[in-house]
RNA sequence: GGGCUCGUGGUCUAGUUGGCUAUGACGUCGCCUUGACACGGCGGAGAUCUCGUGUUCGAAUCACGACGAGCCCA
């Protein structure tokens, strides 16, 4: 509904034009007051438009409650594209999403009611965990109205609902029918604090200081930095090209302390030079074992169980936890005489990238999705990556993937894997897809076990990796039923950071291929991390973290909008600066002063027609307008925000308020049909700018264009304003410069600017009306006249024009310079045709040089100023 | 150890295929309250474009190497 207020003041504006703008710009009144009378419905998608569509797959955040700055960057982006392509006519659609599943929120849980997982019935812990993530992502929903993104809520989707998850059910069961996803025990990367497997994608690897254990094995001496794992020994490597070893080829050697045998086989990849050279494998130490494991058919024995304690295999360190392992053992090994000594080690460690612990590698029975390399790379082609280097990450990370992808964790908050065992013959029951959404482990199969004919069946526990949520978000926008290909798909757009291009967007595409047998975007547009003031990434122990909040409430939403946009290249890192969000609000405020000035002089009339332009100064700003229209078209066709707002600025600052308003400004307070032509041209500038800044600062765009033209700007065409005139492009650039010259004359002279100059010549060949602009600016009688003076001059220098001699001449260059400087005086002003450089007669190329002269007048006591053709006269005034 | 990006006045930054006096912002200094704006106007100082080698008539830009930074990863 739109407010009563806005009704009146609308039609007010409609009828009687305002005369003056409040004084100062508030940002707090017009931001909170826009966002009052924006309505959601303006944003919503309309599937039955016949407009072409413009679906954004954008980022479903994790609902932590507090919507970060580089959030907040990702989404100024996707709401610069998202209004920027409304205006252009597209139906676009900007959903929001929320990531709800995962370790971070269980563990809030477990913290805020002092439980752990276990102590609840696992549905009541996911009621806790539903309940905190509502609240976390009413906190966001409040940050992202601030930031006035033009987000379709009709639109929004919580992966943690039933309508959202029974779809990430179905993709399950669609994925395991076409043979992607399958159950084997294989090696995984298990976090054992958190007790679940996970995904390469989620390990982070961190510095860490060990030692490096030197013992004696079975009369070899052996270096090894994790002698806790000798129960899980299976083998011994050497360097096939190491003498010291070649004794031991093919010979069994028995495991100190444990006793059982292993062979000893033989390795290109043992590195010869650390350690002794002789190396362990441990079932599992690190990924290396499980390439050596797999390759040579070794034995698995399994010495670390889920909880991280020892297995039974490890005699009498069964139970321990891995750390008072390693000490015990390497006080047996000690008592038995067999260490020899412990080096420290520099390593870096795999850990769990949620909760920091180191993990392991452990053989476990898991659900894996097929990596199909050569299937996701095509299709990561067929997208346009903005910046293109992007795609590069994406091939490197495909390239080097070695396992498929673990996607069953051992938890409680997530999506439940919709699978049964028959508890009779073990086989897999599957939920009919109308069943869906279903938690197995509530539910029980309708029909007996098809194997069977059991009525015993029991649910999978496991649940499914939160990517399996997230990397469907594409699916869930364009409307997938689990019927191959969505009707409007690909989607256009995929925006998000760089730092997930190796999870999210590979997994999407992935999914998307699987799923639609198609790409599942045509552009992805990468944004950069914010980095805090001192250029690191923004973190608690640096204390640089910069609130979104804060920002927005100093400088308000349109300032830190204008931020992201012109701080950097889409797709680098940016360093948060307050100085830019400054910066930015005084463009506003400058911005805001032109409006202020122009508004009484504009509003008698309403015109936009180009033809009425006359005056030629007036035609030179359309120019610039055009030119500046066509930059900020190409920039944010490719999304450059960076370009487009420094051109919009350049051209409001200096063109607009700096050169032409302090030009043409005496002549808006005339009458007649040279006033008017200002009035339509600053009419027409004002519009275009206003319409141009809309999808950047739009709550002040709005409140601009509510004044200038009494009409919302966000339901205005995007600008298409073409103009060239090249005669006014000259007259303006020369008007232009004598004001700017004449300026910088009397401030040299210690003269005020407003100070007067009495009167001056200015000798032109050119016809040049400035409808008496230069005289009213300078405060000067200004007169025109066409013959020049007798102008005594002096050479001063030659100057070459390296753009036209470089091409044409080459390596004679040089030599054709010391030729031209030494013509005389004459042959300088008009050059002759050719000229001979050591023997060989070259031409002269046209514009190749320019004599400089010093210009002097005869008699007269007056300063002489040259601008490019033309030449002034002042009286001197000593 | 690998990949990607980058190194430009005090600080941050533009510079797309090599070409006129290297862009802009912040800071700084001087002058100016000129009928929109001092959150302003005009002007100045400040850069051997990280270093080295090479290609070229000509390199911030291209090539190679060194050093340094950030991010992502093994």
């Amino acid at each position: 509904m739109r407010s009563l207020y806005f009704l009146l003041r609308e039609n007010l504006l409609k009828m009687s034009s305002p005369q003056e703008l409040p004084k100062h710009y508030s940002f707090q009144d017009v931001e909170t007051r826009w966002q009052r009378e924006w309505r959601d419905d303006e944003y919503y998608f309309i599937p039955e438009s016949t407009r072409p569509p413009f679906i954004i797959d954008t980022p479903p955040p994790y609902p932590t409650g507090n919507f970060h700055i580089g959030n907040a960057l990702n989404w100024c982006y996707i709401d610069f594209i998202a209004r920027y392509r409304r205006m252009l006519g597209y139906n676009v659609m900007f959903p929001q999403g929320w990531d709800c599943h995962g370790l971070p929120t269980e563990v809030k849980v477990e913290e805020l009611h002092k439980i752990t997982k276990n102590d609840v019935p696992r549905e009541e812990f996911r009621r806790l965990c539903r309940e905190l993530t509502l609240a976390n992502i009413e906190k966001m929903r409040h940050t992202l109205r601030r930031l006035g993104v033009s987000i379709d809520w009709s639109n929004e989707y919580v992966t943690m609902l039933p309508r959202y998850f029974q779809k990430t059910q179905l993709s399950f069961l669609e994925m395991l029918e076409k043979g992607y996803v399958y159950r084997t025990e294989h090696p995984v990367n298990f976090c054992t604090r958190c007790e679940t497997a996970i995904a390469f994608a989620e390990v982070a690897h961190v510095p860490r200081k060990t030692s490096l254990v030197y013992f004696d094995f079975d009369g070899v001496e052996i270096a090894t930095s994790r002698p806790e794992l000798l129960a899980a020994c299976v083998a011994i490597a050497v360097n096939p090209t190491d003498e010291r070893f070649r004794y031991l080829i093919g010979k069994k050697m028995k495991v100190p302390l444990f006793a059982h045998e292993v062979p000893v086989i033989v390795d290109k990849a043992v590195d010869p030079s650390f350690g002794t050279g002789a190396v362990m494998i441990c079932t599992f130490g690190d990924r290396q074992d499980v390439l050596w494991w797999k390759k040579y058919g070794l034995d698995l024995r399994k010495a670390i169980n889920r909880q991280g304690k020892m297995t039974g295999i490890s005699g009498r360190y069964a139970d321990m936890k891995v750390d008072h392992c390693r000490r015990e053992i390497l006080k047996d090994m000690e008592k038995a005489g067999i260490l020899h000594r412990e080096e420290p080690l520099e390593q870096r460690v795999g850990t769990c990238w949620r909760c920091k612990m180191p993990i392991e590698i452990l053989s476990e029975r898991q659900w894996f999705i097929a990596i199909k390399h050569d299937e996701i790379l095509d299709a990561a082609h067929q997208i346009e990556w903005i910046p293109a280097h992007m795609l590069t990450r994406m091939e490197n990370w495909v390239s080097q993937m070695e396992w498929d992808w673990c996607i069953s964790r051992q938890r409680i908050f997530a999506t439940p894997i919709p699978v049964w065992f028959c508890s009779n013959c073990g086989q897999m029951i599957l939920p009919p897809k109308g069943d869906l959404p279903i938690d197995p482990t509530i539910a029980h199969p309708k029909e007996p076990c098809p194997s069977c004919g059991s009525t015993e069946a029991t649910g999978e526990v496991d649940v499914l990796d939160t990517w399996m949520d997230s990397s469907i978000s594409v699916l869930n926008v364009t409307g997938w039923n689990g019927q191959g290909k969505p009707e409007i798909f690909p989607a256009q757009l995929r925006s998000q950071g760089h730092d997930i291009i190796r999870t999210w967007a590979f997994y999407t595409i992935l999914r998307s291929v699987a799923l639609t047998g198609m790409r599942p975007w045509d552009q992805i547009v990468i944004n950069g991390m914010v980095l805090g003031e001192d250029g690191f990434k923004m973190s608690k122990s640096r204390g640089n973290i910069i609130d979104t909040e804060e920002i927005i409430g100093q400088y308000g939403a349109d300032a830190f909008r204008q931020w992201a946009a012109a701080s950097a290249a889409t797709g680098s890192d940016i360093m948060f600066s307050w100085n830019d969000v400054i910066a930015a609000s005084r463009f506003q405020t400058k911005f805001w002063n032109i409006i202020r000035f122009a508004l009484p002089h504009i509003s008698d009339g309403r015109s936009l027609d180009p033809a009425e332009v006359i005056a030629e100064v007036d035609r030179w700003l359309l120019c610039r307008l055009s030119d500046t229209v066509k930059e900020v078209n190409d920039a944010m066709q490719q999304y450059q925000f960076d370009r487009t707002l420094k051109a919009i600025r350049e051209f409001t600052w200096t063109v607009l308020a700096d050169q032409y308003i302090e030009l043409a400004k005496g002549r808006l307070y005339t009458k007649g049909a040279e006033k008017e032509s200002a009035a339509t041209a600053l009419r027409i500038v004002l519009d275009t700018l206003t319409r141009m800044t809309a999808p950047f600062t739009p709550h002040f765009a709005d409140e601009c264009y509510s004044y200038l033209r009494g009409e919302r700007v966000h339901r205005k065409p995007w600008v298409d304003f073409v103009f060239e005139n090249a005669e006014a492009r000259s007259g303006g650039d020369a008007l232009i410069g004598l004001v700017s010259e004449l300026r910088r004359y009397k401030h040299d002279q210690g003269m005020a600017l407003n100070a007067p100059l009495g009167q001056i010549n200015v000798y032109t060949k050119r016809t040049l009306d400035d409808a008496g602009d230069a005289a009213r600016a300078l405060n000067a009688d200004v007169r025109w006249r066409k013959e020049l003076p007798a102008l005594e001059r002096e050479l001063r220098e030659v100057r070459f024009n390296m753009g036209v001699i470089g091409p044409q001449l080459k390596k004679r260059a040089k030599d054709f310079m010391e030729a031209i400087r030494s013509l005389p005086v004459d042959k300088l002003v008009n050059p002759p045709a050719s000229i001979m450089v050591n023997g060989e007669k070259i031409s002269v190329p046209e514009n190749a040089f320019s004599p400089q002269f010093s210009y002097l007048v005869e008699g007269k006591k007056v300063d002489l100023i040259r601008i490019g053709e033309m030449f002034v006269t002042i009286p001197q005034s000593s």
